[in-house]
DNA sequence: ACTGAAATCGCTGAATT
DNA sequence: AATTCAGCGATTTCAGT
């Protein structure tokens, strides 16, 4: 587990809330110096507590509007990565969670239309050996990111 | 839905990988002016294709280990901004995804510990008119971002 | 819509305390 | 571990095409 202090603390906020923010900006803030910011802000990659940035996407302004998790149930033999992996293999699979106990894992998905979530559902089902689905549609969703 | 050509799928795709690439990188690999590459973001932006950037964090090394998703079940009268408003107020939980059908609603929590996700679900079964929840404790996760 | 240039602003590393 | 400073690179705006 990584050292923070408060100061890091702040710095990982702003850069939450907006990651494209400067270190200008945010030296400004936390009262030190633009050089000692960038300090702070390497080594939190560097230990690993920052992996990256991203551009945050609205995906239904792309034409990709319905979001669904499905419960994948698998056949007892079947390892944890082979389950990973064969998910991961659809392309609209955006994240693979493994669960302990029932389900064995939800998988968020992200498709334009209902005919297209009906194609991903049935790739996942010939993608391992599973023995049974649940998908829960997402009507609206709220982050906190 | 927003108007984008090849140009603009490779930027945000850029962007999505490493949401503080400049813009020079990306006018060199795109074969555009600086300029026009900034154009071209700040249009995304503009027309709400990209909603911001974000630092993505391993919420592990700062000691919040165990992520889990709840199932919520609402009493038949509760109005879904309620749902979601009651869930919200729970600083634990990530992310809320009203559901069409069973359950009502799905709520992704990151916690420091055992007891700290026992006290969120109790949190989360107090903040509405909760008839029943069912945890899914994350064992592993994967993420295309 | 893109280019190129100019001015501003921010980043980075080294020396210092 | 923070500061200051100097050099460099990126961002932003604008006139021109």
């Amino acid at each position: 587990m990584a050292e923070m202090d408060e100061t890091d603390h702040s710095l990982l906020r702003m850069l939450r809330e907006d990651g494209r923010r400067t270190f200008s900006e945010m030296a400004a803030e936390v009262g030190l110096s633009v050089a000692a910011v960038k300090r702070r802000v390497d080594r939190m990659r560097e230990s690993g507590v920052i992996t990256g940035f991203t551009a945050q996407v609205d995906h239904a302004k792309l034409g990709w509007g319905i979001e669904a998790f499905v419960e994948l149930r698998y056949a007892g033999t079947t390892p944890v990565r082979e389950i990973v992996a064969s998910a991961y293999t659809v392309q609209e699979v955006q994240a693979v969670f493994t669960i302990a106990g029932d389900p064995d894992a939800l998988v968020q998905v992200r498709v334009r239309d209902l005919d297209h979530l009906q194609q991903v559902i049935d790739g996942l089902r010939r993608s391992g050996q599973i023995t049974g689905t649940k998908t829960l549609m997402v009507l609206g969703s709220w982050s906190r990111a």
